[in-house]
RNA sequence: AGGCCCGUAGCUCAGUUGGUUAGAGCGCUACCUUGACACGGUAGAGGUCUGGGGUUCGAGUCCCCACGGGCCUACCA
């Protein structure tokens, strides 16, 4: 039967077939009964409402790449898949989803509002899982978890509770990050820094009853509406008489003391600094200390309120320019200079954060940080890269309370009522009906939620069945790595360990792998909004899943950011070609020896992996001995490569074999092996290749599982088996290598070679065939390339191949020596030795100089004494054969200037 | 302000504990439409590893300084 194959590779046409093959049949269920060592591994829950980028990409390749790995090596694998309900970002996106059909939400009302982004959610909320599906990710979709789901919902509120009950979760008004645009409390770390240029506005304020000015220096004029005091060093010789003075605050007419405090700089500006505790940091803490008043001049929305006086209403930006020119008017502005300073700015709305004195619950960290800087410390949880672990550390050391609630609708609301009646405070599981302290059932439920990273910190346990102990908890926690991007360290991997050892009493991970970010080739992170991101699932569609994972993994080394381009997208689709053409290569093939009356299970017999490599009469072709050899080498490659996510060396390794190996030397040798008359020889070459071919397929499946799933359901031993999702990974063999293969038939490439570089060197006719003579120094290679003399012949483009006895004179025709082998084309038409005697001199040099340089080290006494005694025998035996290619090079050379 | 990372071939990047003439992909040059593959084949050119100093028998690899680029943390008004 003839077996149709497309001649170039198009993954549109086999990639959906697979990706719907493997969730129908349900193939990555994982069983928590099964035996075996377990591996397993939760998503990081991408938002719902997005799709995947990039970003994604990389990071579900490398998750499935480990999980396809260990699958395959026989571990009780879980790949857990699910979503973030992401609180910000979904209501942001519902909430303008309904501007769009001019809906208010406000007037919607909450639980309206509520429903109406469930009803979203179920309607929009699977892209990204669909997505997921499409390109193949092997996780266990019975398993999938969602963030706000009723069973996560229970364990937020478990998890809130007894915290509360510790004593580690509490209510306080203080300082926090306000966004304006989000009209929410943000966390320290949704903060982000830029250095902005501004101004240093210099600002008199009149001490009163003095007729003199304390000058202060502020960036932010508007605040001053809401001034309490101002500050100056204790030491400080300029202003220590003014200590304990009054000023009259411009524009408000209000009388603020002066006050000492050691936290004034006294560098920086004039040395005075105004106080507004509740707009700034610092001033807030110095407010507490000097028990200042705190006045709050804003509103939510960044305007100014009714304490901002004759401002009330503005825009805090309007408010600062007004300010300004007011106090330009009354001649109180000295001087302005500019100034780069750092602002806050809101990560998702991109507005300048405004600090604000608010009530909100916070979680006690400290007492949490210990037992996880420990767990890191003594190796409990290994972080890859390495320089990573200060970056925890230090961060973990100097942490801070975490500002838990927002004011949003979408999320967890936090199980705390209010007694409406003596402001009780009840913290439940279950929803209370009367206050827990004076029984008064006039209560009311915080309307705030849980900041999104709460619930996602219980992620590894929640998803797997905690507080019950189920048996996926049992077996599947805790998980056993954990793959996430650098940049989300602190947010979600540091309160993962912290809340994972406190709750479980165990590491929710054994192990992180931070994966790069992708840039622009200008450096900058990809992102959707900034419109500088590659689309992955246009290129998907374009290029091939495969081939963007495996590109994607092969640029993935440890701690360097990816640049991702197109050509190099190119690169790896080659690739996927490549190994389709040598399947096709393989299948036309295989038709036409079956057309010669040979049975295909004489050939795909079940045990043709099993036995290979296969002998004729029990003797091994060195092709079969060297081709196995390196499949053993390569496998052992990619072991140690994945097993410390060198990804890109594994990707490496297989390109190296596929193309390099297998392609280029196999296929081109045993072509007429296949054919020959000999039935018996050439149902061996065929068992060989299968089994090779099958063998490096299993070993490129978690790289690019849709080309070869296809690719091993066609191979005749595979008839009726599943799936190669579910087929063993080549393991490095126990038993040594055979090195006489890899270096005799690494003798024969290098033969060839040279013939064909002196073939293009006399710009020969690639289709003529001439004659040559080889000479190999050591005899048992010698026996070996006589009985590979018909490949060198055919690979050489020779008529035909003398093997001499004897070492060659450097003379006649065009030669290639090395210290193993001299060979010569006797041919010597379109020869110009001009050029070759300019080769050789250049080789002469080079080869000068490393005999020199070696001669040198080796000739130093300190280096013989304090050398490793690899290094020296190493030096000596290059040395030894580099004089010899010398020597021959030195004769050749002086033959030719002889002769001219 | 503190910390981290990077600077290697025209481009994008590898290079695990310092050790033998520094690698890959793309690009480039020449030749080749050969019965798997032009998304291909064959051969080849091309870096002395940003600069300077140091440690060492030996440095792309370790240390210091400088220059250039990036990132993170941070309450300098």
């Amino acid at each position: 039967m003839a077996r149709e194959i497309a001649k170039a590779y198009e993954p549109q046409q086999i990639e959906p077939r697979w990706a719907d093959f493997w969730v129908k049949e349900e193939l990555f269920k994982a069983d928590a009964n099964a035996p075996g060592p377990v591996f397993s591994i939760v998503i990081p829950p991408p938002n719902v409402t997005g799709s995947l980028h990039i970003g994604h990409m990389l990071e579900h390749t490398e998750i499935d790449i480990l999980t396809r790995w260990h699958r395959m090596r026989g571990y009780n694998t879980l790949y857990l898949p699910g979503t973030d309900h992401a609180g910000i970002s979904t209501q942001r996106v519902v909430v303008k989803h309904l501007m769009d059909q001019g809906i208010d939400y406000h007037k919607l009302g909450r639980e309206e509002f509520e429903k109406l982004v469930w009803k979203w959610k179920a309607e929009a909320g699977s892209e990204i899982t669909q997505q997921m599906r499409s390109i193949g990710e092997s996780c266990d979709w019975s398993r999938e978890r969602f963030t706000l789901s009723p069973e996560m919902s229970h364990v937020v509120r478990e998890v809130f509770v007894r915290l509360y009950e510790e004593g580690l979760i509490y209510r306080e008004k203080r300082l926090v990050n306000w966004c304006p645009v989000c009209l929410t409390v943000l966390s320290d770390l949704e903060v982000a820094h830029e250095e902005r240029q501004g101004y240093l506005w210099h600002i008199k304020y009149p001490v009163v009853g003095s007729g003199q000015f304390l000058v202060v220096a502020t960036t932010r004029p508007e605040t001053m509406l809401g001034d309490t005091a101002v500050a100056v060093h204790p030491e400080d010789e300029r202003y220590k008489h003014l200590v304990g003075k009054k000023v009259l605050l411009p524009l408000m007419n209000r009388e603020i003391p002066i006050i000492a405090d050691d936290m004034v700089d006294r560098e920086f500006g004039t040395g005075a600094v105004k106080i507004t505790p509740a707009h700034d940091p610092n001033d807030f803490e110095m407010g507490r200390r000097h028990k200042l008043l705190e006045i709050d001049v804003m509103t939510d929305d960044g305007h100014m309120n009714a304490n901002a006086g004759a401002y009330a209403g503005l825009d805090r930006f309007e408010a600062r320019k007004r300010v300004v020119e007011d106090l330009k008017a009354q001649g109180l502005i000295e001087k302005i200079s500019e100034h780069t300073h750092p602002i806050g700015i809101c990560e998702r709305s991109k507005t300048i954060v405004e600090p604000r004195i608010s009530k909100q619950w916070f979680c006690r960290m400290k007492p949490m940080a210990e037992p996880a800087i420990a767990a890191v410390e003594r190796g409990e949880i290994q972080i890859v890269p390495e320089n990573r672990r200060e970056e925890y550390f230090n961060w973990m050391r100097n942490i801070r309370d975490w500002t838990l609630s927002r004011q949003l609708w979408w999320g967890h609301r936090i199980p705390a009522w209010y007694c409406k009646e003596n402001k009780h405070v009840t913290v439940a599981r279950e929803a209370p009906t009367k206050c827990a302290t004076c029984g008064s059932t006039n209560i009311e439920q915080d309307s705030d939620v849980l900041d999104t990273w709460f619930s996602s910190g219980l992620w590894p346990f929640s998803t797997l069945g905690w507080p019950e102990n189920t048996a996926d908890f049992k077996t599947y926690y805790p998980t056993t790595l954990l793959i996430t991007g650098y940049d989300i360290l602190f947010f979600w991997v540091a309160r993962m360990v912290m809340m994972g050892i406190h709750f479980t009493g165990k590491v929710p991970f054994r192990a992180v792998y931070l994966h790069s970010l992708v840039r622009t080739g200008s450096g900058e992170k990809m992102s959707k909004s900034k419109g500088t991101g590659l689309d992955p699932v246009a290129l998907n569609q374009q290029y091939g899943t495969d081939a963007m994972r495996f590109c994607l993994a092969s640029m993935a080394a440890p701690g360097t950011d990816i640049v991702l381009s197109e050509d190099k997208l190119a690169s790896a689709r080659n690739f996927a070609n490549k190994i389709w053409n040598a399947a096709r290569f393989l299948f036309v093939n295989l038709d036409k020896f079956e057309a010669s009356g040979t049975k295909l299970e004489e050939l795909a017999a079940p045990e043709v992996r099993a036995k290979a490599p296969y002998t004729y009469r029990g003797e091994m072709a060195l092709v079969d001995g060297w081709l196995f050899n390196r499949l053993a080498v390569t496998a052992r490659g990619v072991k140690s490569a994945l097993e410390s996510y060198r990804f890109h060396e594994a990707g490496h390794d297989i390109y190296q074999f596929f193309w390099g190996d297998f392609c280029d030397w196999y296929i081109e040798w045993i072509k007429p092996e296949l054919q020959n008359p000999d039935r018996e020889r050439a149902v061996v070459a065929w068992r060989n290749l299968f089994s090779a071919f099958a063998t490096a397929l299993r070993l490129l499946h978690p790289f690019m599982p849709f080309l070869t799933e296809e690719l091993w359901h066609q191979l005749p031993q595979n008839a009726g088996a599943k799936s190669i999702a579910l087929d063993t990974y080549p393991q490095p063999g126990e038993e040594r290598l055979h090195l006489e293969y890899l270096m005799q038939f690494q003798l024969i490439q290098e033969v060839v070679v040279a013939l064909r570089t002196i073939r293009s060197d006399m710009k020969l006719d690639p289709k003529k065939r001439v004659a040559a003579e080889l000479f190999v120094w050591d005899g048992l290679a010698r026996d070996a390339i006589r009985r590979s003399q018909d490949g060198i012949v055919r690979l050489g483009i020779l008529s035909q191949l003398t093997i001499t006895e004897k070492p060659m004179a450097q003379v006649g025709g065009m030669m290639r020596s090395t210290a193993q082998f001299d060979v010569r084309i006797a041919y010597s038409d379109n020869v110009d030795m001009a050029v070759e005697k300019t080769r050789l001199k250049k080789e002469i040099e080079g080869m000068q100089r490393a005999i020199e340089s070696k001669e040198r080290q080796l000739g130093d006494e300190t280096f013989r004494s304090r050398a490793p005694e690899k290094i020296i025998k190493g030096l000596e035996a290059t040395l030894a054969e580099q004089r010899i290619e010398l020597r021959k090079l030195q004769d050749r050379l002086s033959q030719l200037e002889k002769d001219s």
